[in-house]
DNA sequence: TGATATATTTCACCTAATGATATATTTCAC
DNA sequence: GTGAAATATATCATTAGGTGAAATATATCA
């Protein structure tokens, strides 16, 4: 949901959620636009727009940080350990819904 | 994703899930509401204005349709056969996410 | 009647995502 | 080296979706 600011409220939008779970290792931008379209078998797929303004606002959120050792010009990403406990809540979040949702409609077969 | 046009893409933002969830049951607008948030034992919680926004274009997408029967000022929806079949796949796609997600991590976590 | 709860609508604003485009940088065949 | 193609990053302008707030309408019932 596009609210006032999801990463305050500790939720993920799929953009943020794919990009941090791409950096689980270090990566630069155009390599996560890769993996993202790769572990997804093409269902997600996010453009440069995206890419680089979410980058940064992940990384102004401490969520991600520059990778150590790679000073080239291309810039590398890591996930920060906010990020990974970030993302894992975000995984059970998402769980949640999916649940609900299933019980949610069960119910309803049944009292039919 | 807010994109430029979810429901065309066949894809469901958290507010349209929930309220077409909600829906598998007709319900006039601010029964939907608290019906989210007791479904999602207040996780969840969508306001009038996202509400009767996203009811209006929920139903001219044809995902929901006035009940009949119900010809008070009190307007009640319910999902329509298309907004069921979609729901259904938008569960599955969430559900993929997830798993997409969790196999992810886990193949980093055995190769370390 | 009037108070309170229930219900709907609209406004103005913000965030997130995006297509498009511009611009670097790297690679490598020639 | 030169230049073409692939790789990579950045920014702009626009749109969709979501929202708090406030206004308004309707129902309920003491």
């Amino acid at each position: 949901m596009a609210r006032r600011n999801s990463l305050n409220e500790r939720e993920l939008t799929d953009t943020s959620f794919f990009i941090l779970l791409s950096l689980t290792e270090p990566k630069h931008g155009y390599l996560i636009m890769q993996e993202i379209e790769k572990m997804t078998e093409g269902a997600v797929s996010i453009g440069p727009a995206s890419l680089y303004t979410t980058i940064r606002k992940l990384s102004e959120a401490g969520l991600i940080r520059p990778a150590p050792g790679t000073e080239t010009k291309k810039k590398t990403y890591l996930i920060t350990t906010e990020g990974k406990n970030l993302l894992n809540e975000d995984i059970v979040r998402r769980e949640q819904i999916v649940r609900t949702a299933k019980d949610y409609l069960s119910e309803r077969e049944n009292a039919e």
